[in-house]
DNA sequence: CATGAATGAGGATTCATTCAT
DNA sequence: CATGAATGAATCCTCATTCAT
């Protein structure tokens, strides 16, 4: 059982070392002005070699969102089962999983984006595909069902729940674009992190309940 | 006068028909999936004739941003300028132009993201460049403006106005990109308006002061 | 005769306004490098008006060397015709002349390099092509009627004398292009003049018969 | 030993392979009028295989002086350490060097003067430069020393032995690019060897001190 | 398992030249 | 006579991908 260990592990490793340059190129160069050569010089590989380990150029690309959703899950999931967490904060809980996310890999919003709105994503295997769907789904109807929950303890304003994590995940992906594209136009302090704040402060206070409010 | 006419005019048809053909192949296959050849075909014109009006593919596909810019720049001076509106109800207005423009060009939120995404925008032309970012950022004002406005009038909490038109613009694209990605991976019914029209009243609830409430 | 008159004046205008334009570009960026788009607009004239006096660019091109090859066979036909100059002198006015030649026009070596190297030339008219290389055979021709004159006249050694002008002529168009690509490389003072006189002076001794001398 | 030993005699066998290809196109249509497709089909490979070897065009067309100017060089440098051929001599036998370059290679001096002329030279990697700069002082250098050590042996007259190296190879590639613009327009018996022998028959002549001659 | 070597398939531009007005 | 507008025809070069070793 040594060797095959070994393998395995060794094969981890190969595809670790090709990720981590791939992030790093991708992340500077965008995905059309990276090379897969320059990729393999980083790792320290052929270009050959790369195919034995992702399909296709593509396929390498969104293997690293793979990545960042598990970690993006991991951190929301831990957030969601916390029993003792009320839900407003929970809410609160899951913006900070987003920009902790977001700080451990800023390339991901463009790889969702990118995976999103570009022709990819459907030259993908399917495996990959289902993962990343999978998961993001999961994160998102963790979202909402924090929102339902809320409902039924008479905290927030009713109405459909995977709308509200929609809203969640789209303010806080809105606003890292967003940013992004300021400084990039004019290089400046990074105000991201209040802005996220301030815009979850209101987005929590907006939906929830006004006990004897009028409006 | 006749001749010098026809032939400004005939200049600003030929730019559309180009422009046309660009906007429909850019929308369907992205900016690196469209050839300029595929372009030319669309427009019945030869490649050749494309660069006599447009410096390079970039420029020809940025100038599209530049039509619905002025268009949402149109829009929301409309609203802006409207002395009767409350400016609680700009905000509502204001969603509805950005939801205009997004019904009289689906492709301007990609452009822009592309735009500022990509490494893009810094091998345009000057003149270019510099209309984008100017009417984008009279846009920002107009928004934070109104916000100001609310907070002068004791309607709205306080705060930055910049960073809450920052919200509202974010969360705008936000939601118009992530509806986008989802319809990609399940196609189905258009969710995007009732989210919309749900993401901005809670935002506007979030936003407007309380008189004698508890939070 | 007024109105025909005025307008062939007017017409030799243009053809100098094209050839001016034309061969500052040309000897700035070379043949290849120089578009008819440029000339026309230092010409202030549009491209299309280019072609009513040219029948492309390469006939363009060559006729600025029939202009200094005129220029040349001026000079070099006052010296030939001046009779009291002795042979040997004017050997050395020749020189002088090639060089006055080139300063009037520093374009003519590499325009005629170039005519006479590349595949040019044979998609030149008739008409011009029969006019350069005339003229550049009188002059050869007198180059070499002057040095069968020092024969007869017993002061330069025995040969043939048309491979003699074909030295002469050679040991210029060497000298200028080999200093001009010097000074290419490494940009620095002129030698030309000073190692032209060299060269001419050594040739001069090498063709005077020396009487009494040993070799 | 083997794999590695085979590898690289490969690699020189397609450099070559492509030179070879490169060498006669260019020879017969010039630089500008060569294309990569037709040299690499010449060369039996594919377009892209090319520039697995060349960094661009012109570099490839460089690559061909180098090998020349290599071969020149042998040949100088041989006469050069020759010591027991006497000085003037050696000039004849270094016009000698030159003429067997020449017919080594007959492409040689389009490319140095095209090297030389146009505005090519300056995006060749650096490397590449430095070497045909290189080489080519050093063969000037030596002509050169000869030229001073006939001074210092009292049988040439006095002078700056590099402005006689200049002379030597001015006339030389003068008259070799003559003759040959010469048999272009009027093709007939090659008269280049007898012409440049007579050429440095009057130079050797003409740099050789007369002792008890006037002038 | 790793890779050096090769290439097919584009794709953006450029430009001399033409022609209707 | 002059030209604005249009284009056909090239051409260089790139790069993801494959395969024999």
């Amino acid at each position: 059982m040594g060797i095959q260990e070994r393998r395995t592990r060794e094969k981890a490793i190969r595809i670790q070392q090709i990720q981590n340059a791939a992030k790093e190129l991708f992340l500077l160069k965008s995905f059309n002005g990276t090379t897969i050569e320059e990729i393999a010089e980083k790792a320290e590989l052929s270009p050959a070699t790369i195919y034995l380990y992702f399909k296709n150029k593509e396929e390498l690309y969104v293997s690293l969102n793979l990545l960042t959703l598990q970690y993006l899950f991991a951190q929301v999931e831990k957030v969601y089962k916390n029993k003792k967490l009320p839900v407003e904060l929970k809410i609160v809980k899951f913006k900070d999983a987003m920009y902790n996310t977001y700080q451990y890999d800023p390339l991901i919003l463009r790889n969702i984006f990118h995976v999103q709105l570009e022709d990819t994503l459907f030259s993908l295997s399917r495996n990959l595909r289902d993962q990343i769907t999978g998961l993001s789904q999961k994160v998102m109807q963790m979202i909402a069902d924090v929102y339902k929950e809320g409902v039924r303890q008479g905290k927030f304003r009713g109405g459909h729940g995977m709308a509200h994590a929609d809203i969640v995940w789209s303010m806080f992906t809105g606003l890292v674009i967003w940013e992004e594209s300021k400084r990039k136009i004019n290089p400046r302090k990074d105000f991201l992190k209040p802005t996220l704040d301030k815009a979850f402060d209101i987005f929590c206070r907006g939906i929830i309940r006004d006990n004897g409010k009028k409006h």
